[in-house]
DNA sequence: TATAGCGCTATACTCTTGTATAGCGGTTAC
DNA sequence: GTAACCGCTATACAAGAGTATAGCGCTATA
């Protein structure tokens, strides 16, 4: 491990902690993961019952995100051999793991709610309307 | 509180459970934010300091995310009168908290690269190179 | 035969993020 | 006076993320 402090390298962009907070990060990027890994929290789900169960996704762009995260280990992909073929997606060991990060995120969420309300409205920029 | 659960809620873009997620998701959105905060939690710093802490961040992007952070409560910017006028950044309560969160994202992604180091060589699209 | 469902892909566009480069008004040091 | 530091802003561009819309090959149902 290199010999700079895990803050040294946050700001350092270096490092394997500045590493581990990435693929975190990149992980829950964009605008679609978090619904898509909320959804297969629940258990494994075809592709047109995550497109029924989330509101306004693209079959294109769930297609792209659910590769995203097969390539990233977070999800599998089976493909049965009926006839037309099934395809299922689901979560991996990782995948499951992310419900934790998730709390902690909701957590420190509301706090910041709680602490900022009264002093501005609203936070800017939400994801989700 | 909605009746959906906190599950349903993700998977369906609405309640409060996912806006705290998604807050948390913004305030560390983008590729400088996590050097600028990391960089801040050793304690308050001057603009020209932050340029030359965090490698290759322009001025214009140093500024924008600075703003950014500051409309959303995570850091506050105060102004000396001295001449010339000095500047200082500094997180607020709830930017420092996020160290908490960005530990448990450290863990996870520690986890992760275990478990999928022997399955694939490396991880896809690492926000630092 | 025609319609609908499945699991997508293709094309084309817009909108947001980030980069590159230059410069401003002020002050201090040589 | 001129060079350098401070705390930025302006302009222009490039790349990536997300949207809109259409359609493919297949099968099951009416």
């Amino acid at each position: 491990m290199s010999r700079l402090s895990k803050l040294e390298q946050v700001k350092n962009c270096s490092g394997e902690f500045v590493l581990a907070v990435n693929d975190t990060m990149n992980v829950l990027n964009g605008k679609w993961k978090l619904p898509i890994i909320g959804s297969l929290l629940y258990g494994k789900k075809r592709f047109k019952e995550l497109e029924r169960e989330i509101p306004k996704i693209t079959p294109r762009m769930l297609s792209k995100e659910l590769k995203d995260l097969e390539v990233n280990g977070i999800v599998t992909r089976t493909v049965y051999a009926s006839i037309p073929v099934t395809v299922e997606y689901e979560l991996t060991k990782s995948g499951n793991s992310l419900k934790t990060v998730l709390e902690v995120m909701v957590e420190w969420g509301l706090q910041h709610r709680k602490r900022f309300i009264g002093k501005r409205r609203r936070l800017e920029k939400t994801l989700w309307r």
